[in-house]
DNA sequence: TATAATTATCGTAATATTGCAATAAAAATA
DNA sequence: TATTTTTATTGCAATATTACGATAATTATA
């Protein structure tokens, strides 16, 4: 049916999904590295690096924007995106957190 | 036209976003939590306990074995599922890369 | 060997995602 | 005000994902 059972899962398992779904597209990882390699870049600056045409850039920005790891200043006709520190803090402890689960002396096989 | 240009990117973004695509989902997320606590689990075990078809649950468990995290171990007509720990600590250590890359002072706005 | 138990695969429907051209929106500038 | 610059939105086509019923495949057991 294409539509994920949320209702069924845990929040905290929602919330791992929907940061790691939102990670999980190349052009997301590329975007996000630009930004800190640049300090801060706006949305032209990403279309000439990565390639991809303006509209879908647009569109993953607003993906990264919806979870808050990114942020955009609107400064004219331009909009400066950089890094939200303290969301980039939080995800990376939720799945920091998540990997820290002793999984030793577990296997089966 | 629904297909990731991958050529695009670098394989470092590639794998990131290929491990990300697999966690992003919350089966998933929970699948890997169910065989840590369980120690090890097989398909039924998995299918009764995330409340989701027995052919949603295996299609989950081939992705999760497609990025290696997962190995099966046929036992008879089962198969039980445990955490690759080799794989998990790469996985683990590529994310926790990818997040201690330096932000501090970025911010733009 | 026939049946039961368990998992994988196939086929399909519904929905989501990706990407882009066209265009709208908003602010700066001539 | 008209034009330019820049980004967001809309609409669409192509493909991918999610979920499940039906069924195949495999091994254990009666």
């Amino acid at each position: 049916m294409g539509v994920t059972k949320s209702e069924i899962f845990s929040e905290s398992q929602n919330q791992i999904a929907t940061i790691a779904k939102v990670l999980g597209h190349p052009a997301r990882i590329a975007i996000l590295q630009q930004i800190i390699k640049a300090k801060s870049c706006i949305c032209g600056d990403l279309v000439t690096e990565i390639g991809l045409a303006q509209p879908t850039i647009s569109q993953h920005l607003r993906e990264l924007k919806n979870i808050g790891i990114i942020k955009g200043d609107i400064e004219g006709t331009r909009v400066c995106y950089c890094i939200d520190e303290d969301k980039w803090g939080e995800i990376r402890d939720i799945l920091t957190n998540f990997f820290q689960q002793d999984i030793c002396g577990k296997e089966c096989c």
